[in-house]
RNA sequence: CGGGGCGUAGCGCAGCUUGGUUAGCGCGCGUGCUUUGGGAGCACGAGGUCGCCGGUUCGAAUCCGGCCGCCCCGACCA
């Protein structure tokens, strides 16, 4: 069997499991600032299938990309009360350029609302011109005190919709909307299954009138905030006295929403999916999906081995199946077995001369550890079912943790005692005070993750909710502020 | 901002208490040979402003003073 592993024990320590496995597999690693991050190939091109899976969804359903600047006056930030009060705590100044001191600072974005609504000002006068569906890929920064390798860091590369509408309503939907796009590529491509909902007053995103969000469940048990679409209403738009003549000849404040979903979420695939070997990413985002490991001993041997290596990742390929062959002479098979485990590959192939001999393949499966040997030939054509099983297999297994997880709290006390027992998602009624809300905090270490998306809906998006709808609330240990 | 830790080769560390002449070890790296079906072995070799500034001393990685930075645990947050 294997060989002790190099990392710490996911469940003896998960948070240093976490950091050694993003370093290790090659991931990210600390930039020179406090809480910068590289991100190296393995982890970037995560990223880049998120990209790719959320920007063409965006497409779909009706929005278009453009770029804002990085750096606005300071001043713009300080229109929208609640905004500047819940942002200003994080923002980096830029306060001297060209060797001078500037005039008036300029700030380095926290999110862009508000030089956004700024040019929205502009670019809106009438109905006709709604809705606005724009959305940008960009970098932003906050100077969070405690930073951690994806999950929170200085600088973070996100996406951030910002969409204006000539009604209440039609923006409502558009955040419900976002947000079930969002439900989407977590569930269907991070195989990271999400619990749909709003947050509660305190939790909500500043300057917000509601704010939807995905919750999911680490392997520690605790929740990570998986996306976020914010209802704005007409906050933004009177701040920044964005009006337009609605069809009956008066003056309105369009509607708002913004929604973001950032690197994150690379560390949220890494800590939903990853055990004691290392990472285990879902085939659709997977750098690599299939790895061919060929075994040789002599040149004779290396060669016919390689080609039938090549012939495989050419029909892979063909196929459009992410197909790497680690012809690596200066590692041994072993290593490279443990390697690509490590990095958290799907499938690995091993192909060495006795294989070459029968026309056989070995074929591992990350997520089960399973061996097994399989014609050659039916490798191509079997390979596009194997890794939606492998997806599957990991979307499935990363519900039952969270299921088995996941109770119900019928008293305080049990609440209480609960959460300090067994940690996870409680179910629970709250009379809907911050007074209470902050007691929960205070006795349980835990807050309250979400809140059901309608209350009045009785086959609304949230299973498991106790007969007081609108009184109930997913209380999951915050990631970061459980004790 | 509180609490803890660390800064010595690309990475991980020892050395510092008790100052001493070429600053060590493991991994990695280069060359060669033997290896190759679960993290190879041997040999040779390359690689260092000991975080920065100042002080003490014949002599500082080591002692003293100051500064800077990063990481980890809380409070803030995606």
């Amino acid at each position: 069997m294997a060989k002790p592993s190099r990392l710490p024990d996911p469940k003896e320590d998960f948070s240093a499991w976490y950091v050694e496995v993003v370093k290790q597999a090659g991931m990210a690693e600390h930039g020179l600032a406090k809480g910068t991050m590289v991100i190296k190939p393995h982890g970037y091109a995560v990223w880049e299938h998120i990209q790719r899976a959320l920007d063409d969804r965006f497409k779909a359903t009706g929005h278009e990309n453009l770029y804002f600047p990085m750096l606005f006056p300071e001043s713009l930030l300080n229109k929208e009360a609640e905004h500047v009060e819940g942002f200003s705590p994080q923002v980096a100044v830029v306060t001297h350029g060209g060797g001078q001191k500037l005039e008036e600072p300029l700030v380095i974005r926290p999110t862009s609302e508000a030089v956004i609504w700024n040019t929205y000002a502009n670019w809106i006068q009438s109905y006709r011109d709604l809705p606005l569906l724009y959305n940008q890929w960009c970098n932003i920064v906050r100077w969070e005190m405690r930073t951690r390798l994806f999950l929170r860091t200085s600088e973070f590369l996100w996406q951030e919709g910002h969409t204006a509408h000539a009604s209440e309503a039609e923006a409502w939907e558009e955040a419900v909307r976002m947000q079930g796009v969002y439900r989407e590529v977590a569930e269907d491509v991070l195989a990271i299954p999400v619990l749909p909902g709003r947050k509660s007053a305190q939790e909500r995103f500043p300057g917000a009138v509601e704010t939807l969000t995905i919750e999911g469940m680490m392997r520690d048990a605790k929740a990570l905030q998986c996306g976020t679409s914010h209802f704005l209403g007409q906050n933004f738009a009177k701040a920044y006295d964005v009006q337009f003549l609605n069809d009956k000849g008066e003056q309105e404040y369009a509607w708002a929403t913004s929604w973001g979903f950032t690197t994150r979420m690379v560390g949220a695939a890494i800590m939903t999916h990853g055990d004691e070997r290392g990472l285990k990413l879902p085939p659709a985002v997977a750098p690599v999906q299939v790895a061919i490991v060929p075994i040789y001993r002599a040149d004779d041997e290396r060669s016919r081995v390689l080609e039938a290596a090549a012939k495989i990742r050419d029909g892979l390929a063909g196929n459009g199946i992410r197909v790497k062959v680690d012809d690596r002479d200066q590692h041994r098979p072993g290593f490279k077995f443990s390697e690509w485990e490590l990095k958290g590959v799907p499938i690995r192939l091993e192909i060495g001369p006795k294989d070459v001999d029968s026309d056989q393949v070995v074929v591992a499966t990350r997520f089960d550890g399973s061996k097994e040997q399989v014609p050659a030939p039916d490798i191509v054509m079997g390979m596009a079912a194997r890794l939606d099983h492998a997806q599957r297999a990991l979307f499935e297994d990363a519900i039952s943790f969270r299921d088995d997880n996941m109770h119900e709290a019928d008293s305080y006390d049990s609440l209480r005692e609960g959460i300090a027992a067994e940690g996870g998602f409680w179910v629970g009624a709250w009379c809907g005070e911050a007074a209470c809300e902050n007691r929960v905090n205070k006795d349980t270490s835990a807050t309250i993750r979400l809140l059901p998306l309608e209350p009045e809906d009785p086959g609304g998006p949230l299973p498991r909710v106790r007969e007081n709808r609108n009184r109930a609330g997913y209380l999951g240990k915050g990631l970061l502020t459980a004790g």
